[in-house]
DNA sequence: TCCCAGGTAGATC
DNA sequence: GATCTACATGGG
């Protein structure tokens, strides 16, 4: 992997591993916005930016080499050998050959944690585009304009202090239902320290979700997402209605078993490769569910 | 009109 | 303990 700078722009060559449609897109983000094939406009940590994928390339749009280092690569994940991963998973799980086959290009994001988390709570009980539209009118409302990129205005992600003053109304107003009361003590704990991504991350993965499951609203499956895409809790296996049926279809001759019973299957099938399993799974849902 | 969505809390047995 | 249901909102 090649970092240099091209005019404005910084390239990232000789990737491996990597797709960014299918990390952005395969369901553990929701801040980014399609510009076209394979082309995004991704908001992070108060920045905007613009990235293209060209084969083995990535180039950063108006982007400084240090932030690239700094904040992009790590947040892409692409500082960690995937390659070995696979090979774990695809050894381990004949059900994964197929699925790592089609999204192989498919990495475990480390987002803010304040957003994956908020982000998450909203998920419950809703698809994919709608998370998207709900998280994209909390930043209109109440982050920051960063500026315009392709003629689309973008905003930050509001801070913990901005998240802190919006109240359960302003939250029912952006569509949120009955998550907003949820919303609202997940950002007071957030505010008052109880609940930190410092301290989150020096607990053991079962401390973690324990602290989390505090918060209202917040059950294992918020708590293992949160964990898994912004705390580096890779062993965390977030078990939603999709990854349930695959599962019980799979390994449990279609009986409906309890998500604990999944749960325990998965932390003794998969280890510590938990997140990653469940992640290309859930990438190829749909090709999973057709297969049968 | 009915059913479902990257679920969870509270009630009930 | 293990199940059952209400919960807002939007889309098929």
């Amino acid at each position: 992997m090649k970092v240099f700078k091209k005019g404005k722009n910084t390239i990232i060559d000789e990737i491996k591993d990597f797709d960014l449609a299918q990390t952005l897109e395969c369901g553990q983000c929701f801040n980014f916005h399609k510009l076209d094939d394979d082309e995004y406009l991704v908001v992070a940590f108060g920045n905007a930016i613009k990235i293209k994928q060209e084969k083995h390339r990535l180039i950063f749009f108006n982007t400084k080499i240090s932030d690239v280092r700094n904040i992009w690569i790590h947040y892409f994940d692409l500082d960690r050998d995937y390659a070995k991963i696979k090979n774990y998973l695809r050894r381990k799980d004949p059900l994964l050959r197929d699925a790592i086959k089609e999204f192989s290009g498919v990495r475990l994001m480390n987002q803010e944690f304040h957003s994956a988390l908020i982000s998450f709570i909203i998920s419950q009980n809703k698809q994919i585009p709608h998370i998207k539209k709900i998280c994209s009118d909390i930043c209109k409302n109440y982050g920051k304009y960063i500026g315009e990129i392709e003629g689309i205005k973008c905003y930050s992600f509001p801070t913990i202090d901005e998240l802190s003053r919006i109240t359960e109304k302003q939250f029912r107003d952006l569509k949120t239902g009955f998550r907003a009361p949820y919303l609202v003590d997940a950002c007071q704990k957030l505010k008052s320290g109880k609940i930190s991504d410092e301290k989150l991350m020096n607990q053991d993965c079962d401390d973690c979700r324990c602290s989390l499951t505090s918060i209202k609203g917040v059950g294992d499956k918020v708590a293992n997402c949160a964990m898994l895409f912004s705390l580096g809790k890779r062993e965390a296996f977030p078990i939603d209605v999709w990854i349930y049926r695959i599962m019980v279809d799979t390994y449990f001759d279609g009986k409906q078993v309890s998500k604990d019973e999944i749960a325990e299957f998965a932390k003794k099938k998969y280890g510590k490769y938990g997140g990653y399993a469940q992640q290309y799974m859930f990438a190829a849902r749909n090709n999973i569910k057709e297969a049968k």
